[in-house]
DNA sequence: TAATTACGGATATATTGTATCCATAAGGAT
DNA sequence: ATCCTTATGGATACAATATATCCGTAATTA
């Protein structure tokens, strides 16, 4: 089980979008050519990332992506379901009712299965883990983890594309 | 992303053999027609719990698995490792380093990404809640969830196969 | 009008998950 | 000794998903 490319690239590209002014667009191609990955399918991920309401696309030359909402409003889970989805990442089918000596009506059946509760509880600790990094938060991290160079190169060089 | 089906069989499979007594072996045959999920594909994973040092099996009629350790030492996240494998959930390819304007021998590039780090603490908390529940806490959960009439039939029935 | 963009559908390929089959070695029953 | 049953591991086939590309459309700007 491994999440898909797509999640790395979305948060990513979220993050890029975080450290520009909220009015600045950024093109599905910019965005592509700064991260190094084809273009024609992290348009697919950016889509998905639009639907959910966390980025605002716009048509036409000077069109793009901007965040749709304040980067302390966007949390890292809400770009992960975005992409990924919002299952569970555990998917009970149901076994324990295989049992071939269960009697059938039996009144076990109304509550989930012990096993998937527990599997269920431990996905929403992961999805609890997300839901507390807000795109906010993260760029108070990377201000600390690169220098102040690197930062407004990279701004410069993706201010000058668009 | 989602979990293979192995994932659900195992922790049932070492469920049961946690409600048994610990010498009585369960056969593939047996633990199969209990869950009703296909017998060869069942023993992959039956084989990964048996290198993964969680199951112990042997040879011959009367042969079988059995727990290799005792329940309370046996917990959700080993067995969940032992089929799904222990890499993160989340794989960075290091897309940051594609940056078209980041001068090479930068010295950013000893820690590990911001985002990455994020989406491994995730990872960690999913497995610290499984690393919490031991198949002996889980057998006190299931005691509280079915009735001892059914726990008894399951019991008996399973006994009777091998 | 022409160029550029997001958007969505269709398609192709690669990777992974699911499932089955078979050969082998080992243990128990006769 | 012989036969049956079992786990083990390799090989193979099939299905589902992830990855990637292509193209048509509508909207926006110059
Ligand atoms: S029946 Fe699905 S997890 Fe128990
Ligand atoms: S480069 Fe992989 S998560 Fe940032």
């Amino acid at each position: 089980m491994i999440l898909r490319n797509q999640v790395e690239w979305a948060l990513h590209c979220c993050a890029v979008l975080a450290g520009l002014p909220q009015d600045r667009r950024l093109s599905t191609r910019t965005l592509a050519e700064f991260h190094g990955v084809p273009k024609e399918y992290l348009s697919k991920a950016l889509q998905a990332l639009s639907q959910a309401g966390i980025v605002s696309g716009t048509l036409g030359p000077a069109g793009g992506y901007r965040l749709a909402r304040p980067a302390d409003d966007i949390t890292f889970l809400d770009i992960v379901e975005a992409v990924e989805g919002r299952r569970s990442t555990f998917a009970c089918t149901n076994i324990r009712f295989n049992n071939p000596c269960r009697q059938p009506c039996a009144d076990d059946g109304t509550k989930a299965c012990s096993v998937a509760r527990i599997m269920w509880q431990a996905d929403e600790a992961w999805r609890d883990s997300l839901r507390g990094i807000t795109l906010a938060a993260h760029a108070a991290i990377l201000a600390k983890d690169l220098s102040p160079e690197v930062l407004e190169r990279n701004r410069q060089w993706l201010l000058s594309r668009g």
